[in-house]
RNA sequence: GGGCUAUUAGCUCAGUUGGUUAGAGCGCUUCCUUGACAUGGAAGAGGUCAGUGGUUCGAAUCCACUAUAGCCCA
């Protein structure tokens, strides 16, 4: 093996094996499934690190599964993200000097899809940076042919059961993208705004001029000025005794001199501003509500770039929203409407793709009935049928599920899935999934209806409307396919907290009720990564960490394990660059520990003269005591990820490698009676080990298993059997039991506590000292050639319990272990040593003592608890007891 | 306004249903380049578990309130 681990070539060799292999494919067979779709990320995107996160969660999950027998399955693939992927293409065409519009519709598509062919694919390979193991074969596209067919399947569907409607409503409008979106799609922020109180003068009462305001008025405070133009109401709350009397009068609107009524409705909040609101039906989600109840006019003052049009009047048409709202704000004053202003704090939504301001637009678009999708959907995770994992998030999901809205699924754009509708003749409309269906179905209402006459709606699809598809429409719904069959309901889903509402719970909907049955058993959710000051990870900040820079320079193996090691599920991570060394320093010492196994092996003369573990015999307690680790180690790092306890499992891993193998029997291994047991041990316990690790670091740990000749060329650790311990007759045939393991353990506590002694009397490190053991613990004085070398001691002696020696000493549970200074003890400094530990030990004492005198702790307690009490108080009394007659020897 | 979460060592975080003298990594201190590894080894310092009150024989853990921080929804 050479010196040092070349991280970069054995990704770049051992990926493109994987894939060409097919390692990562399987078909339906009789065993058990586990499959996973992958959150799809958007196709313009980039690998960042909220992927690196989601994806390693999920590659552990599947090659641990995977090795386990299971018949894997995780699909990739992208969403053709409708706003995102238009924005990139108009760009481009921008620096021509062209709009899409002049291009056309057909032309403009070309352009996309040819920007796709060309740039789609670069999240994708990114992906292969990280060790996914993703069936490619399987790959899908949310606008590929198959899922295409799913949407118009599904929009036609729900159509014909009355679950998609088309509706002049009150929807969120993007200026710049210049398209409808969802209630989620748009982002409230906190803004520093104002209140502009504005005097709308009742009708009848005596009109004023400059400077002399009207006589009578209702004062109403609004944020938004410019939408004043619109109003035809302003409004009280019914129970407000001070404005009861103005309901039904009329006032006159500022600066357009329209009577517009006051009205009552329960929608106002009598404490906020006046206690009295301007209506404007058009222009806000609530009073167009308001409108509604009452049969006001609605008066959409705005076109859909936010510039006022002539409703607005002569004077504002043509201006952008605020600019206008200047203009309003100053007209007012002048027409002395205008009685103060206040600063507010209040929320203002954003287009969560361009952040540009949103607008509430009244508009013609199709909606999807929500409430009878989300019942179902609601029960399936109540009912425990689909779990969240950590289950905190039910809850999250429960109260969206039940407060829901309908979803506006239309979209003012031309990339994506055009609506399935066709309009012909006086105002018929004809759904169905293909032109040829349509063209069928109006026949049936007008025989004399021409393919030519059909005119499909101009709108598109929400993107989030393929997406909620994905896991069946990936496994070729709507047809009846054996992938469909045998993987769906695919086993876990895992993602981040914020597509919640997006994405998981309308997948619930859709699997429900297109599939009758939810889309997946288990829903994981993950925190997010942050920037280390706890910050979001933002472009525009310049805070966030490049995976592939990452992997560039720490080794994806490392990105991953320090990642899996960092985050846990229950909360956000802050991460920062140093944090990957611990993956590094890993994959280092995992090669180093390697290199020294092969020496050992090459030194027995090859891997043919190890003997067999089953007939190796005389285990010293050391060879035990790694087979106990081993054993334990497997059976936790199963049952960890069971529950999806990612970092739990890395930490077990990362432990028993380091800590059992490296710095306990490693050394052990160097020095030990018996090599060829013990070498046999270390490949045995080691290729445990490199499986274990798998998961996490799958590179290192494949290119490893074939440096030490674990598998052939042709073989790979990826579908090797995930290890799960030793069989209880292996385990009793050679004597691994936990006694043996407690007893190495203290074993290492006494070489510790003589290295400690060392370090306090500052022995130099290469001097040879003279140590004595007072025990009683069987077994202990076998122990003597391997406790000479690790305390570096030309002789331990062993003497009865009870031997008390005038010599520096710690009390353990391998005994009493005294380092021999030869006269030159300081024993001032020793009696002060001790009396600081008996100092430290009687206040555990005297806790421990007041328990056990407490009658109800000793009648309430488990019995095992009261037992180790006991045992606890009983063994430091004895130190004590031991400490107060060296003591002595000091005084 | 409604809801969720967090607060444990200088930093980042574990601590599974309440039951040892609360752990890890990084950082810090001291020492060590002996043949796997200085991307390393050895030894060590460092915490009244945000605060107050309650339940309990027993609370970092359960409950209530308070403070601080963050997120989601309206």
């Amino acid at each position: 093996m050479d010196k040092n681990y070349d991280s970069k070539a054995a990704e770049a060799k051992w990926y493109p094996i994987w894939e060409k292999n097919g390692y990562f494919h399987q078909e339906p067979d009789g065993r058990e499934p586990y499959s996973v779709v992958i959150p799809p990320p958007n196709v313009t995107g980039i690998l960042h690190m909220g992927h690196a996160l989601n994806q390693t969660i999920q590659d552990i999950l599947v090659r641990w599964r995977r090795m386990q027998g299971r018949n894997t399955l995780w699909l990739p693939g992208t969403d053709h993200a409708g706003i995102a992927t238009q924005n990139v293409v108009e760009k481009a065409l921008k620096k021509e000097g062209k709009r899409r519009q002049d291009l056309g519709r057909e032309k403009f598509l070309e352009r996309v899809w040819e920007w796709k062919r060309q740039y789609g694919g670069t999240i994708v390979h990114q992906q292969r940076m990280l060790g996914n193991s993703t069936d490619w074969l399987r790959e899908r596209f949310t606008f590929d042919e198959g899922c295409s067919r799913a949407v118009a399947k599904v929009f036609t569907q729900l159509y014909n059961e009355g679950l998609v409607y088309k509706g002049n409503y009150i929807v969120n409008w993007c200026p710049r993208c210049g398209t409808a979106l969802a209630n989620d799609e748009v982002e409230h922020e906190p803004n520093h705004g104002h209140f502009w109180y504005v005097r709308y003068p009742v009708v009848g009462s005596a009109k004023g001029v400059k400077g002399e305001p009207y006589k009578d008025y209702v004062m109403v405070a609004t944020t938004r000025p410019e939408t004043l133009p619109g109003d035809t109401a302003v409004a009280v709350n019914p129970k407000d005794d001070r404005y009861a009397h103005l309901v039904g009068k009329t006032v006159i609107l500022p600066l357009t001199g329209r009577e517009i009524p006051v009205i009552s409705d329960d929608y106002v909040d009598r404490e906020f501003g006046t206690g009295i609101v301007k209506i404007t039906p058009a222009h806000d989600p609530n009073d167009f509500l308001v409108g509604k109840r009452h049969g006001l006019e609605e008066i959409n003052i705005m076109t859909d770039d936010a510039h006022m049009n002539e409703l607005a009047g002569a004077k504002y048409c043509g201006m952008d929203r605020f600019e206008c709202r200047k203009a309003i704000v100053e007209d007012l004053e002048a027409g002395g409407f205008l009685d103060h202003i206040e600063d507010l704090d209040n929320q203002v939504g954003h287009c969560y793709r361009c952040h540009e301001t949103v607008e509430s637009r009244l508009s013609k678009q199709w909606f999807v009935k929500m409430k009878p999708l989300a019942e179902p959907a609601i029960a399936a995770v109540k009912s425990g049928e689909v779990k969240f994992v950590p289950d905190r998030w039910s809850k999250i999901y429960f109260n969206w599920m039940e407060n829901i809205q309908d979803w506006c699924i239309s979209r003012q754009l031309w990339w994506g899935h055009r609506i399935p509708a066709y309009y012909f003749g006086d105002g018929n409309v004809v759904v169905a999934e293909t032109p040829e269906l349509a063209l069928e179905k109006a026949k049936a209402i007008d025989p004399s209806v021409t393919a030519a006459d059909l005119q499909q709606d101009e709108d598109v699809l929400d993107t989030w409307f393929s997406s909620w598809l994905w896991p069946f429409s990936t496994l070729g719904w709507p047809e009846k396919t054996k992938d469909l069959d045998y993987y769906y309901p695919t086993t876990d889903l895992v993602t981040a907290q914020d597509i919640i509402f997006f994405w998981v719970a309308r997948m619930m909907m859709a699997g429900i009720h297109f599939m009758k049955k939810p889309p997946f058993k288990n829903i994981v959710i993950h925190g997010i990564v942050r920037a280390a000051d706890g910050s979001k990870m933002s472009k525009s900040k310049g805070n966030s960490l490049d995976p592939l820079e990452l992997i560039d320079q720490y080794s994806a193996d490392a990105l991953r394990f320090s990642i899996a090691l960092i985050t846990s599920l229950e909360c956000d991570s802050k991460v920062s660059k140093e944090k990957f060394e611990i993956g590094r320093n890993f994959t280092t010492k995992i090669w180093n520990a390697a290199k020294f196994l092969e020496m050992q092996i090459a030194a027995l003369g090859g891997v043919a003269a190890l003997a067999p573990l089953d007939k190796a015999t005389g285990l010293s307690s050391d060879d035990r005591h790694i087979l106990f680790a081993a054993d334990l180690a497997c059976r936790k790092v199963n049952e960890i990820l069971e529950s999806y306890r990612i970092q739990d499992g890395a930490l077990a891993v990362y432990d028993f490698f380091w800590t059992q193998i490296c710095d306990g029997y490693v050394e052990y291994v160097k020095d030990s009676p018996n090599k060829a047991v013990s070498v046999a041990i270390l490949r045995d316990v080691f290729w445990k080990a490199l499986r274990l690790l798998h998961p996490y670091m799958p590179f290192v740990t494949e290119e490893v298993a074939h440096q030490l000749g674990f598998l052939k060329d042709d073989e790979t650790i990826m579908l090797q059997k995930f290890p799960e311990g030793y069989s209880d007759a292996e385990k009793s045939a050679w004597g691994v039991d936990e006694a043996t393991y407690d007893f190495v353990n203290a074993k290492r506590e006494a070489i510790t506590a003589i290295r400690a002694l060392r370090a306090e009397y500052k022995v130099p490190p290469a001097t040879f000292v003279k140590v004595t053991v007072a025990t009683d613990v069987p077994g202990a004085a076998a122990e003597v050639e391997s406790l000479k070398k690790s305390m570096r001691a030309e002789s331990v002696e062993f003497v009865p319990a009870g031997s008390d020696l005038a010599m520096p000493s710690k009390i353990t549970k391998f005994g009493t272990v005294y380092l021999s200074l030869e006269g030159l003890v300081d024993k001032a400094a020793e009696a002060k040593r001790i009396a600081g530990e008996l100092a430290k030990i009687g206040g555990f004492i005297k806790s421990a003592e007041a328990k056990l005198a407490n009658e109800n702790f000793v009648a309430h307690a488990p019995e095992a608890v009261v037992a180790e009490a006991r045992r606890k108080l009983a063994e430091n009394k004895e130190k004590v007891a031991q400490l107060e007659k060296l003591a002595k020897l000091f005084a």
